[in-house]
DNA sequence: GTCTATAAGAAGATAGAC
DNA sequence: GTCTATCTTCTTATAGAC
């Protein structure tokens, strides 16, 4: 996110506290104190609420691409990341999935973007479905096609893939859900984590 | 839900609005228009719109706990439950998930309280605990004890069991949470749920 | 218990000075 | 671009007739 601007501002503030509060939770006056600046002079950026809303997803939709661009893996082409994880071992398997985990704990604007897409999910369709394809569709196909790959070299046992990228990918994202309703069980949770990739090694990777 | 007061009665159709628009997305008058009154006549049944929604939790706390009694398993005991499981298969364990996916997706008052938890967890405290130990700790707890006692009648591979009733868990959750999201997709989640427990039978039970 | 009427305030949004 | 002032509408909640 820039700060150069003011209209960058605005989002930044607005979805700081659509996250917290929900749309109907927060009024024009106090985005524009959180901003610094009287309410009247948000329409001289924004047309009104819903424009800065709408502003927030497309943001954010185009920082997501940056921001999955920048870690180790790349994430949307599990071609480009199948070479890393030729020989997997359960070290490995761990760091994805630890990788996964903490950048969409930890990051500012990922974790207040999901939460303002859970509360505002059944309000609105182009909402759930955005919910939907990013945290769950796009992550088991990537997962999906990863998985497919290693298993053509012989790394995991004959199983279906999609399911098996859901049991690697559903309980993470549960996790990931309890952090953010309760951030003090994160340590819990990165416990959790290791033994749920242990386990999960154990269960499909063929030799390591 | 019992019809025969009016105070019932505003609770259910409170319930409804707030599962579909939030607390602060629903006004009185909408409330009353719902159950047929003017807004100005809730007031002589509740002190006001926050008791409304304390009466709507405390009233599907004990909701839950009477269906959940009438369910085939005990839903709370799972020492009470094992002997129907002692010689688990494939089809008993699909019987366990999809019994409990079903009810959860399928049950009005579960579907519509589950919905205001979510759009509610981020702006309350107890909502937000609630919500985990209803939908989180509650059932792996559950789960977890009735693994490990299977699993003393030698049926599962070793394995720690609070991860394997996350395995077993949290992909039923998942696919819980995208029918609220998208319920057009249940035939699709739930032919998913189909091969999910297949291979998890496949991968954790012995010999079936 | 339900109604009408109304208080008291907060909401989104606009006009026009600077 | 930001401000003050204001419009209109909507909010929760109460008073008092029936």
């Amino acid at each position: 996110m820039n700060f150069e601007t003011t209209k960058d501002r605005i989002i930044y503030e607005s979805l700081r506290l659509f996250a917290e509060k929900g749309f109907d939770g927060v009024s024009m006056r106090e985005i524009a104190a959180a901003v610094g600046m009287k309410a009247a002079s948000l329409y001289s950026h924004f047309k009104g609420k819903e424009a800065i809303y709408t502003s927030i997803v497309d943001t954010m939709k185009s920082r997501y691409n940056d921001e999955v661009m920048n870690l180790q893996i790349d994430g949307n082409d599990p071609s480009a990341d199948v070479k890393v994880y030729e020989q997997i071992s359960s070290e490995q398997l761990y760091g994805i999935g630890r990788e996964l985990f903490v950048y969409f704990v930890h990051d500012e604007y990922t974790r207040m973007y999901r939460k303002m897409l859970t509360i505002g999910q059944f309000q609105n369709e182009m909402i759930a479905q955005e919910y939907s394809r990013q945290y769950y569709d796009e992550a088991i196909t990537y997962q999906r096609q990863l998985f497919t790959m290693l298993a053509q070299m012989g790394n995991f046992k004959d199983a279906d893939y999609e399911v098996m990228a859901l049991h690697f990918y559903a309980p993470i994202y549960t996790m990931i859900t309890i952090c953010d309703r309760q951030p003090e069980r994160e340590d819990e949770m990165l416990e959790l984590l290791r033994k749920h990739i242990e386990q999960f090694v154990k269960v499909y990777v063929l030799k390591n």
